[in-house]
DNA sequence: GCCGTTTTCGGCCCGACTGTTTTCAGTCG
């Protein structure tokens, strides 16, 4: 059992103590062994193996013990007998916004109620007024919970938080009252998956801006209002919440606010540590709860706060407790790829296969913003369902490509197409086109689409053999999922990682948010192997060239800096560098 | 269940909001 599973089945028992009504801090403890078990960086088997599982923090005897259970046999007992004592339904009874362990075990206690069907029933016949504790209200709010979540995901791809999220923001800046303002949550951490979104604004009159917000043309429906803090639901079902505060306080409140909740927990407890309290209100000289202003560490920017704390500036994307901190109070971090050092995408089709845009259109196009240079990907001849090329096609397409630069050149424009393909990797990592014809092009994508279903050790020798190819210059999405909709298919990523760092194999950062793949979690291996990303826009059309600004912030929280990112070069420094794995020699300048 | 330059027991991050509680528990983030 490797480690995301192994943690999946401890963050399961911490969720299945809670509903037992066991010690919370004994849930906890859970919840920690999870973490502490999903960001190792050793490899589960060989720690187990050794016995060294004790030097990880927060797993002590009990934990040691179950997951070398889980480790050396796939099962736990005691996980299993504990999951059998908890009926199913109440899981997803859980998931009812307003119901959690201590309701839910109420509910089961009293009513005997063990699915949300059946809790919908008793709602509606008024039986869960009834039960102490609960009321019309809560039955009522519990019946809605259960109609929202039919009708809306709780889960939204970064891009719709955001479109949802900007005319918000831009409403907010024009209020008078509002001083500063800020979108917060995971959406300024760029996750690449959206739960609420969270608005921090400091403000004289906070009544008067949560009044605003709540009245704001999308706002379908108003879940919580009070003085310092209102949530609502945005037209296509996204829960947004506003937090204002003084704007001595909007430092400390967007801090608190842009979480996450792990990397909050170990800032307070740093706080703690030097006789400090922090809160969203500010960083006081107390241990005990205060909010007196003479006892305020005045902070006027996030940056004086991690000062206060001991720590080098934490950019918001690493804020996720997985190794920030063990830097920062080191060293500075490393200065993180801004958007605009990218100078291009290499990995973009056209009209060609399945994109929109003539070369012509899409010169020009890159060219108006600011672009040095574009690559022309489209996909090879297996992919029949995308009007991929056969070879006949690419030739003739090359030959277009010179045309359109011939022309640029002639215009004194100062950017160039450059040819290449998305080349299928068919099965036993077979490419789908000749070496002589990959030799032909400036730039060689290599890409599965095909075979999903096939093993692990299948996947991962298709994706190694490809990088094997001295013609393939980096491979295109490597896992193949859709962001809430596809699970990526089964690689073991390390394994084609480490096949990369032979090869001088770049690895794509795919920048269309559907997928944003490879993963910003597996950035830190590959950085540390030297692999190099790619950040591409995987363009079908004109507007996706605004995926190399996403892109980059999922570089930013795989940890990636400007020298790690080949897109970043000139065009004669790029032209360099994909003759180098070419030629074998220095891959990885 | 974990942890420890105040400790091997008694803590474990913190506050807003809601509803049902007549002073606070539960949930959420």
């Amino acid at each position: 059992m490797d480690k995301e599973q192994v943690g999946e089945v401890l963050a399961e028992i911490a969720v299945l103590l809670e509903l037992k009504g066991e010690n919370p801090f004994k849930s906890r403890a859970y919840i920690n062994g999870a973490r502490a078990i999903e960001m190792l960086s050793a490899p589960l088997g060989q720690l187990v193996a050794e016995d060294r599982l004790g030097e990880v923090k927060g797993l002590g005897a009990a934990l040691q013990q179950k997951i070398g259970e889980l480790v050396r046999t796939g099962r736990l007992g005691y996980y299993e007998d504990l999951k059998a004592s908890v009926p199913p339904g109440l899981l997803e009874m859980l998931k009812i916004p307003g119901l959690g362990p201590k309701k839910v075990k109420a509910l089961h206690d009293h009513l005997g109620l063990e699915s949300v069907e059946a809790l919908e029933k008793a709602c509606r016949e008024g039986l869960v007024a009834d039960v102490a504790g609960f009321g019309d209200k809560t039955q009522i709010r519990i019946l809605e919970g259960i109609a929202f979540q039919k009708t809306h995901a709780s889960r939204h791809l970064y891009i719709d938080a955001l479109e949802a999220a900007e005319p918000v923001m831009e409403a907010l800046r024009g209020h008078p009252d509002v001083i500063r303002c800020a979108l917060a949550g995971s959406s300024r951490r760029h996750k690449e998956v959206i739960g609420d979104i969270d608005f921090v604004v400091s403000s004289k009159a906070p009544s008067n801006v949560l009044d605003f917000f709540a009245s704001l043309p999308s706002v379908e429906k108003v879940l919580a209002k009070g003085e310092t803090k209102t949530s609502v639901i945005l037209a296509g079902g996204l829960q947004a919440d506003l937090r204002v505060v003084a704007d001595a306080e909007f430092a400390f409140a967007l801090a608190y606010f842009t979480g996450s909740k792990e990397h909050n927990i170990v800032m307070r407890q740093r706080a703690i540590e030097r006789g400090l309290r922090l809160n969203e209100y500010g960083l006081f000289r107390s241990t005990e709860e205060t909010r007196d202003p003479a006892l305020r560490v005045g902070c006027s920017t996030e940056l004086e706060i991690f000062q206060q704390l001991g720590l080098h500036y934490v950019p918001p994307e690493l804020r996720e407790d997985r190794g920030e901190f063990a830097i920062a109070e080191k060293e500075p971090l490393p200065r993180l790829i801004e958007w605009t050092d990218l100078r291009g995408s290499l990995h973009n089709h056209s009209v060609w296969s399945d994109g929109r845009g003539s070369l012509e259109e899409i010169a020009h196009q890159m060219l108006e913003i600011g672009c040095a240079y574009w690559a022309i990907t489209d996909h090879s001849k297996s992919s029949f369902q995308a009007n991929g090329l056969d070879p006949a096609r690419l030739r003739a397409q090359i030959i277009e490509v010179r045309r359109v630069n011939e022309k640029l050149a002639a215009e004194g424009c100062d950017f160039r197409l450059l040819t290449g393909s998305e080349v299928d990797i068919l099965n036993e990592g077979r490419l789908d086109y000749d070496d002589e014809l990959l030799a032909e092009l400036d730039v060689v994508v290599a890409s599965i689409h095909s075979g999903f279903s096939q093993t692990e050790t299948e996947l991962t020798t298709r994706l190694i053999r490809a990088a094997e190819n001295p013609y393939v210059h980096m491979l295109g999405h490597l896992t193949g999922r859709l962001l809430l909709e596809r699970d990526a298919y089964k690689v073991n990523q390390e394994a084609v990682i480490d096949a990369c760092a032979e090869t001088g194999t770049w690895i794509e950062l795919n920048a269309n948010p559907h997928r944003f793949d490879m993963d910003w979690r597996q950035w830190a291996y590959a950085r540390s192997k030297g692999v190099r990303c790619v950040i591409n826009c995987d363009a079908h059309r004109f507007e996706h060239a605004g995926y190399l600004r996403l892109g980059a912030g999922i570089a930013r929280k795989g940890g990636l800096t400007k020298g790690d990112v080949v897109n970043v070069l000139a065009l004669g420094d790029l032209r360099k560098a994909l003759a180098g794995k070419r030629s074998r020699k220095n891959p990885n300048p």
